[in-house]
RNA sequence: GGGCGUAUGGCUCAGUUGGUUAGAGCGCUGCCUUCACACGGCAGAGGUCACAGGUUCGAAUCCUGUUACGCCCA
């Protein structure tokens, strides 16, 4: 082929492969910052995505993989399509899932009254038992934290990269690095400054195994079996006595008072009167409220300080005393309360100071049998018990001082406020949107953000003590904002000396750190530079894009569009896309605990990167979906095929730039494929990767087993009609493997290099890779192939479409005689409607070709709803054996 | 109890605003070692689209109800 000035294709291997391909392509991506983030773009021209940061303390499994592909392919797609694509990764290092690691790893614990030690190593070999842990300073502690997460992050990183995930990791931001810190810090002060932000000494939720207040939105409710104990209280007016029951007697020490319905008929007469307490005979008043449920026991209940948050809502509106006796660590207080007056009491409650509920409950229930109190043995039930999430024991309810950030749950102009920035959002799937609304609608308290804990973002606030040493909370000492960040426990405030900390008249620095929430509800603050480079934030903020999984919309999402709407007056990002789940392949969440858990690496290893993404973008957005290694394999083989079809395309000659396709069914072919295009592209642009992908591949497949087999006679020959198909086939090849590069990143690109020998590349193959090519578009495809829009459909029928019905038919012919496809055909006779057999001569030769047949007779029938007959007569065999 | 989602051949799922005989892959069966591909190709069997009503000329698709499963919340 003199003639054609193209170059030749030396690249393309003699038997293409897959293997060592993401070796090869991570390598190059990243020497040629193939992905890297074009700053001097303006905000238009930028697609900005809020990537989740994985918590690096966890363990790796294929969930990570599934939903970051998800988020890959829409960056790799708006980046064809011209977008500067800013695509940051962060490590979520912060918080309790890293002191727990830590101290797992390590066998250590965080004692903050131990000093800190020089040079400190860990323990050889880690203790088993939790209280054997080595207790550390909180320095030291931190420091271990620090050197756990970094090996941790390069583990997640390594991950990612094989995955081909196309982040620009110059961007990557921790979430305790100081840059963090000091954003973090910043916005909890200006939150304060607004007043967004308070503090307060209220009833909160309080897990005793790791001694912190939790939030609303870490909760769980798991049932546990418990009883109803049915305990006699007595009617002051020794009118008789009182039935309640209760699942906690051993609160009975705490009772303030006890409740029914103001309807409930059995206890008009009680309302205003008082009873006395069984064991300790502490009198307390009845009372009656809405939300007590006559149809619970016996329909009155009794008010206790504080058992559970319904108690927080009765001890407050009804104006209750409070009578606290479970401490933080979740054991009764040591010393009989004062409130028990009698010694017969306190001898009664000496018997379960110092001890846990359980334990308590155990006695308590003694000490009612003895005095008969206790009128039933108890009733096992099951009922639904309040933990944090993380936590193995039921949370108790303890009275301290916390730290809140307002989030509509007790001001309903705020709450109408963020659910309006709610609608503001577009959702993707679109019905995700109802489950921000439930949760903003539901909320009953503000975001409770301190956390007594030791590795994370502190609080940077100190209080000023008085003469006795009482600190003032009202009016807490602040930093400046140029000093951030800031530890109060080893910074000074403000007009103080170090020698005043702790002092009365001095100051004291707040003890606690903010919850991981608080900070990680900043990413996009941190991502984009917030207060830290105004250019960057200006031409990222805010962002296009928050890919998320479904069950955090509660969480993370919801306290990014806090943070935002009172920073920024904004939302975050224009679009929230959510991730589904993966599932075992019973359809189970997989779990680490159910032990059905998949190393992801193993996987790469064995599918290929490719072949897993393949698997990771089958799934519909927002969709949870089975684990299936079938599915991966279907992605190898996708990919293998885009290799050799590729080869093959290729290695059947040059063809020159400027060529048109002029065959009917080339053009046919290339119009099918304009259509893919715009359908692809329309699905990107609603996010639905998996439509792309399922469009793309059903029409590859097609391309293969018809097109390809119809023209390949035709394009080995040297005349004008073989360079029409070879023009075709460039143009379609180059098209797919665009189509394709979002999900098979490393398979397109290796052929996509093929087709850039040194010193040139062939038409269309321009960029340098296919990254950085341009997402195609239906007009340049025709106009290229130089076929008329509109022009090339003609309604009876492509003539691809009939070809490849008839083709279809021969090869079932074939396989029904159980003869080779290579076999020939005598005569092929089509009878159908004159339409398609016209549409059928203008692909007649590529017919005969690929069909090994040696005539087709036409016979047309009137009438539009015409049944098609193909006759096969297949040719004599000359060898016959039968 | 409230909200949301799902229900299509043995399995995993498509089905774009309702339109003629419901598609794909896996698995299964048969054939083909054809010069891009055996990590392959071709072909075949297999479904009353969860159930019951309704709207419509026409419903897997829209409406109502029921059932089952999942998730979120109370």
């Amino acid at each position: 082929m003199g003639d054609q000035n193209a170059p030749l294709l030396p690249n393309i291997p003699e038997k293409p492969s897959l293997d060592g391909l993401e070796a090869r392509w991570g390598a190059r991506w990243e020497a040629d910052g193939t992905y890297r983030f074009d700053r001097s773009a303006t905000r238009a021209d930028v697609f900005s995505i809020d990537t989740p940061p994985p918590t690096v303390s966890g363990s790796l499994h294929v969930g990570h993989i599934f939903s970051y592909t998800h988020t890959d392919t829409l960056a790799r797609y708006q980046r064809m399509q011209g977008k500067a694509v800013f695509y940051p990764m962060g490590w979520d290092d912060n918080g309790l899932p890293t002191e727990r690691r830590v101290e797992n790893f390590y066998g250590v614990r965080c004692d903050p009254t131990v000093p800190y030690a020089e040079g400190y190593q860990p323990p050889e070999k880690p203790a088993k038992k939790r209280q054997d842990f080595e207790a550390i300073s909180r320095r030291n502690f931190v420091e271990l934290c620090e050197k756990l997460t970094e090996t941790d992050e390069q583990v997640f990183e390594d991950l990612f990269r094989q995955v081909g995930l196309s982040v620009d990791w110059d961007l990557t931001y921790t979430t305790v690095s100081q840059r963090s810190q000091r954003i973090s810090q910043r916005a909890f002060l200006r939150n304060l400054a607004r007043g967004e932000a308070y503090s307060s000494e209220a009833p909160s939720l309080w897990d005793t195994t790791f001694q912190t207040a939790v939030a609303q939105a870490e909760l769980e409710d798991r049932d546990r079996q418990g009883a109803y104990h049915d305990l006699a209280f007595h009617r002051a007016d020794g009118e008789g006595d009182v039935v309640i029951s209760t699942t906690r007697p051993e609160l009975v020490v705490s009772c303030v008072a006890l409740v029914a319905h103001p309807d409930d008929e059995r206890y008009q007469s009680l309302f205003g009167s008082t009873v006395k307490t069984p064991v300790f005979g502490v009198e307390v008043p009845v009372k009656a409220h809405k939300l007590a449920e006559p149809d619970k026991g016996t329909g009155i209940a009794m008010i206790c300080t504080f058992g559970d948050l319904t108690d927080v809502i009765w001890w407050r509106e009804l104006q209750l005393e409070t009578r606290a006796v479970i401490g933080k660590d979740g054991r009764f207080a040591r010393e009989a309360p004062e409130w028990l007056t009698t010694t017969e009491a306190q001898a009664a409650y000496d018997r379960f100071a110092g001890k846990a509920s359980g334990g308590a409950q155990q006695v308590m229930v003694e000490l009612m049998r003895e005095t008969g109190e206790l009128l039933a043995d108890p009733k096992p039930i099951s009922h639904p018990v309040k933990f944090y999430e993380k936590g193995d024991k039921p949370l108790e309810i303890v009275t301290t001082r916390q730290w809140y950030i307002r989030n509509g749950g007790r001001d309903e102009d705020l709450r109408a406020a963020l659910l309006e920035r709610g609608t503001q959002l577009s959702w993707h799937p679109d019905y995700m949107r109802h489950r921000y609304d439930n949760w903003v609608g539901g909320l009953n308290g503000d975001w409770l953000i301190s956390r007594q804990r030791f590795f994370g973002v502190p609080i940077p606030l100190w209080y000023a003590l008085d003469a006795d040493g009482q600190p003032n909370y009202d009016a807490p000492l602040t930093p400046a904002e140029a000093d951030l960040p800031i530890d109060p426990q080893s910074h000074v405030p403000a007009g103080y000396s170090e020698d005043q900390r702790d002092q009365p008249g001095g100051f004291s620095g707040d003890p606690d750190i903010m919850d991981t929430w608080a900070t990680s509800s900043l990413t996009p603050q941190i991502a984009c530079g917030w207060e830290e480079d105004a250019d960057l934030f200006e031409r990222t903020y805010p962002m296009d894009v928050r890919p998320q999984a479904h069950e955090i919309i509660r969480t993370w999402l919801f306290s990014t569009v806090v943070r935002s709407h009172f920073e920024h007056d904004t939302v975050p990002w224009a679009n929230a896309a959510l991730s589904g789940w993966i599932l075992d392949p019973d359809r189970k969440k997989m779990s680490k605990s159910v032990g059905n858990v998949v190393v992801p690496t193993d996987l790469l290893e064995q599918h290929g990167s490719d072949a897993v993404r393949y698997w990771a973008a089958s799934a519909r957005p927002g969709t949870d979906t089975a684990f299936d290694a079938g599915q991966m394999k279907i992605g190898r083989r996708l990919a293998i095929k885009v290799l050799n079809a590729s080869k093959f395309a290729l290695g059947i000659g040059p063809v020159a730039a400027d060529v048109a396709v002029t065959e009917p069914i080339d053009q046919a072919m290339i119009t099918e494929l304009a259509a893919l295009v715009d359908d692809a592209t329309r699905a990107f642009d609603g996010f639905d990767y998996a439509r792309a992908l399922q469009r793309t591949e059903d029409f590859f497949w097609r391309f293969c087993d018809d097109y390809l087999e119809l023209v390949k006679a035709r394009a080995y020959r040297d005349d004008t009609a073989a360079l029409s198909a070879r023009a075709a086939l460039r143009h379609a090849l180059n098209t797919l493997l665009r189509l394709f590069a979002p999900f098979l990143p490393y398979a397109t690109d290796e052929v996509w290099s093929w087709c850039r020998p040194e010193g040139g590349s062939l038409p269309g193959f321009d960029a340098p890779s296919v990254h950085q090519a341009a997402w195609p578009t239906s007009d340049q495809l025709l106009d290229a192939a130089g076929i008329a829009t509109g022009g090339a459909g003609s309604a009876g029928g492509s003539p691809l479409a009939v070809a490849s019905d008839v083709l279809s038919r021969i090869r079932k012919a074939k396989s029904d005689a159980k003869v080779s496809q290579r076999a020939e055909v005598a005569t092929v006779t089509v009878t159908d409607s004159a339409e398609r057999l016209t549409a059928l001569g203008l692909a007649e030769a590529d017919v005969l070709a690929a069909g090994s047949v040696a005539e087709l007779v036409k016979v047309a029938v009137d009438g539009t709803d015409v049944e098609p007959v193909v006759d096969v007569v297949l040719a004599p065999v000359a060898d016959s054996e039968g």
